[in-house]
DNA sequence: ACAACCACCAATGTATACATTATTTGAATT
DNA sequence: AATTCAAATAATGTATACATTGGTGGTTGT
């Protein structure tokens, strides 16, 4: 693997999972000496996190963590809703029915695997990530898809602002699983619905347990 | 300015407005001298358009303009629509009339801008332009004003695919006059309606003179 | 003659040296 | 004492030298 991708992956995963929190500066030869390569990769890592919004241009030097500010996850939301909406409807126009029957199955048990024994709620987000890339792949578009993903980055972020909550995670799930049928039954209009509903309640959840 | 500013800069001009014909290799050490400028700031300037979309790596090696395959231009239009049905209704939620009210007057008279004398259609897409830039300062929302502006990039190469055609951009003009006054009238639904409405005729115009 | 393998070459990936610029610190003057 | 200017320093921006990798072409063997 070549050093600026080794960096830009560690990079990468120490802003998403909070060990460099927002606002941290990010100097290039301390980042060279810590990730143990040169300037030159370690620039064109940054490079790549700026273009996705993980980090921005300090005022003419050097580069910081973006911040996840509370005043704007409604836009973000505004976005996401957006995007995801229509990602649903166009899944339900065009998506094998069988993949989202099992999803929903899926998603209907969920319950189960909220416990206290996995803190990180691996394997919810697991299926729930397993949910979004069925979207994407009966959707079929690749500039939706890329759209959505650049978004994704951000809200795994913002994952980390809410408190766990085992009761929020167990609506959620109920909610996709609503998502899910909706697809599955081939319904847009249901689809999209669910969706609008679902993403209110998180941000809603979110914004209660977190001013 | 950076030269690897420069660089971006005039590389992506190049592309946008087809100097640089899709399928291009763009060699770093052929560019560093055709620019004037070392490999860094090139490897720099391509490393920004490939997060863009402009270009993309060459299987393991070197990097290329990206192709605008009218396979995809219904999948380009599908988020462009997403998007910008959102921003209109929200635009039209949260704008200052008056804006979209002289918007709206000077697209009702922009069919006198299309004339012979001005092939590039300057003053009309500057028009629309304005327009655009409108909605996003009306819409207030970064995220999404982000994601369009990622999408327009593309928007302006496929302008070029379609012939040019006096007629159809009095149609679309008219059409973008109806956006701005669905906003300025603060009327969301027609907002978005009037928006689908054009993106679906300038999505068949293009298919039709291009086929 | 065709296919496979090896060697050479060219282009990218990385490191480092050098240039430039912005920030900070210190000293001098008001 | 505070403010301003200048010099030093540290960080980024650029150039270049070196390393590595992938591709191409030629040769050899079947």
């Amino acid at each position: 693997m070549r050093a600026s991708e080794r960096a830009y992956v560690a990079l990468r995963a120490d802003i998403i999972e909070w060990r460099l929190a927002p606002g941290t500066v990010l100097g290039e030869v301390e980042l060279s000496a810590r990730l143990g390569v040169s300037r030159t990769p370690i620039r064109e890592a940054l490079a790549k996190l700026t273009a996705e919004g993980l980090t921005e241009p300090q005022s003419g030097r050097g580069v910081v963590v973006s911040a996840i500010s509370l005043d704007h996850l409604d836009e973000l939301f505004e976005l996401r809703t957006a995007l995801e909406c229509r990602a649903a409807e166009l899944a339900a126009d065009r998506c094998e029915p069988e993949i989202f029957r099992t999803l929903h199955q899926q998603l209907t048990n969920a319950g189960e695997l909220i416990t206290a024994d996995d803190p990180s709620r691996a394997d919810y987000y697991q299926l729930a990530g397993d949910l979004d890339a069925a979207v994407d792949a009966a959707v079929g578009n690749h500039y939706l898809t890329q759209a959505l993903k650049n978004l994704r980055v951000h809200l795994v972020r913002v994952r980390r602002l809410g408190k766990d909550n085992p009761a929020r995670l167990r609506d959620a799930a109920r909610e996709h699983a609503a998502i899910a049928l909706a697809i599955a039954n081939r319904n847009p209009i249901v689809a999209s619905a669910a969706t609008t509903v679902h993403l209110d309640n998180s941000l809603r959840h979110l914004l209660s347990t977190t001013s």
